[in-house]
DNA sequence: TCACGACGGGACGGTTGCGTTGCGACGTGT
DNA sequence: ACACGTCGCAACGCAACCGTCCCGTCGTGA
């Protein structure tokens, strides 16, 4: 699934949600503002700039942070974001509560960093010169994606988390961005090109209309079984609603 | 235990909840239904633990219970189901914890309750004589309604705990059938009837092409304010996409 | 070889909620 | 006049987490 992702990229990760290196000795100082000392890129002078051999062996095992990783997910699955704890996801993953806030500040961080690590994973952008033809492409994947248990237990749990969080929101709203959206957009102007489509078609309800069907049925409804012929019925349904715009 | 309530009686209670007008007349009915609620408590048994007298005065106050509704509104849309508790409801509605749980017997079956009675809030039934306006009319009603901040946080939020709660997610689908869909229905029907769609047309299709796009706009991408254009848009090409099937 | 720091484990004080219980006060049918 | 049950309030013991800290162990790069 997500497991994809580099050595280098998840010490990356890792370190970039969870106070980039020297922030350790500083973190516990007085209240507030712990999120703008992260932004000492350049040794900001001062006192502390004795950076220590950086270390020997002891370094962050991948092993474990990935086994976190794992463990949020499953986490979020079973009870949802307001009940995902710390303790809990240390438990399931059978590590100590430290090995968590080694690497994140906390549970929105933690959350934060998977959810735009699941941005990255793109989907392909189908291109078979027929508007319908890659409409059902694009349906066929998605419905695929959200019919893990996993993705559909937890993609409306944040989905109503974000209406509260502006965090969570705007790191959801950017993986959709990323997927789902660039996807049809990039599919939409192709069918525009080929004049399949009118030119100045509002994009906004075309999107609506693209995403919302299939998002209701599988993620609301969550019926992931769905008859063969459904996709291809709603494809030629859709595709009837966009070239009517 | 608090056997003195049946969930009966707890849903009935939640038919006064009415938003509106309806709550004034219902008031005294509501005096019959509370007699046969106590008569059917020592009944209920038969064998007469000796419950002779209903009660003087000592009943159970209205408006405190109507404090408790509102307040759980107020924090499930504060703060979401999972962090919703007895006490935050209590102190926010001024009273006792005492008094919630006299009533009901615990965060379920309160929010249960509360969900069964929007479940009866019918909304109309359009007949236009036309697809098009009978739909624009819905559309117009129902981005109304999810236009509420209090809807607007609490749908998503039950949504999500529904994944996890068979409960929850019975009621919430009761709610949707008794109001949204089957009004759907009837426009379809009437539709079908005038000849202006196919006879044999995928209901379930035809319902989340509906529904779709718009929860997608509103509760999902949460843009309350749509462009004046928006409803008469999405309206033509929702229409479109139904006569294809 | 040896210092370094991550590892799991366990414990800390503090906070929040659970569901229950007891209290005195109140108001109303019998 | 009386009994009854709800009212708000406060307290109970219990449980789960929070975020921090200290511990002894372990593997590795300098």
């Amino acid at each position: 699934m997500l497991d994809r992702m580099t050595d280098a990229e998840a010490v990356e990760a890792a370190g970039a949600t969870g106070a980039a290196g020297a922030g350790a000795t500083e973190a516990p100082g007085s209240a507030g503002t712990a999120g703008s000392a992260e932004a000492a890129g350049p040794a900001g002078g001062g006192s502390a700039p004795r950076r220590r051999a950086p270390a020997g062996a002891a370094v962050l095992r991948e092993d474990v942070t990935q086994a976190i990783r794992s463990a949020v997910l499953e986490e979020l699955a079973a009870v949802g974001y307001a009940r995902t704890s710390i303790e809990g996801v240390a438990r399931r993953a059978g590590v100590g509560k430290t090995a968590v806030y080694r690497r994140w500040r906390g549970k929105l961080h933690l959350v934060l960093d998977i959810v735009s690590a699941l941005a990255v994973e793109g989907l392909p952008a189908p291109d078979t010169g027929s508007l319908e033809t890659d409409l059902r492409l694009l349906y066929e994947f998605t419905s695929r994606a959200l019919r893990h248990p996993v993705a559909s237990q937890i993609i409306p749990d944040l989905q109503a988390e974000a209406a509260r969080n502006p965090e969570i929101d705007e790191a959801l709203r950017k993986a959709v961005r990323s997927g789902q959206e660039s996807v049809a957009l990039r599919i939409l102007a192709a069918a525009v090109e080929r004049g399949e489509l009118r030119r100045g078609l509002d994009e906004d309800i075309a999107l609506d209309l693209i995403t919302g069907p299939l998002y209701w049925r599988t993620v609301i409804l969550r019926q992931p079984r769905l008859p063969k012929s459904h996709l291809p019925t709603l494809t030629r349904a859709t595709t009837a609603a966009l070239k009517s715009l």
